[in-house]
DNA sequence: CGATTGACTTACA
DNA sequence: CTGTAAGCCAATC
């Protein structure tokens, strides 16, 4: 494993932290910023140990604001519940008004 | 160590 | 517009 891997993964964790309040973001909006936009995956994958981590993850969602991870949260609908209680309507796994409470970090947070 | 998979995305038919 | 293909890279089998 190359170290750069390793702060690859330490970034998608900070971004995935500084991710406001009621807001969202997507695995190839982290990857991109990070400068791995054809990385997607990663992110996803760094999501995996991000239990640990103290990472909202349930704040990142695919491109289309759909909740493809949320099998991977305890609770079957525990991912929508934190987002509903954040002020995000989800329906379906589906995030409404996904551009509205779409939160980019290129933009949003600068390093 | 090679093959498979996966919390994704983009591109093309 | 829907479906299939490929690329990405690390973890797992």
């Amino acid at each position: 494993m190359k170290p750069e891997t390793i702060n690859f993964f330490d970034k998608v964790y900070q971004v995935a932290r500084q991710i406001p309040y009621g807001r969202v973001t997507s695995y190839g909006a982290i990857a991109n910023f990070l400068g791995a936009a054809k990385s997607a995956r990663m992110v996803g994958y760094a999501m995996n140990g991000s239990h640990d981590k103290e990472v909202p993850a349930h704040r990142v969602v695919n491109r289309k604001g759909l909740l493809t991870g949320k099998h991977h949260f305890d609770g079957t609908h525990l991912m929508e519940q934190l987002l509903e209680s954040e002020g995000v309507k989800v329906i379906d796994l589906q995030v409404q008004d996904f551009d509205a409470v779409f939160w980019d970090p290129s933009k949003e947070l600068k390093f």
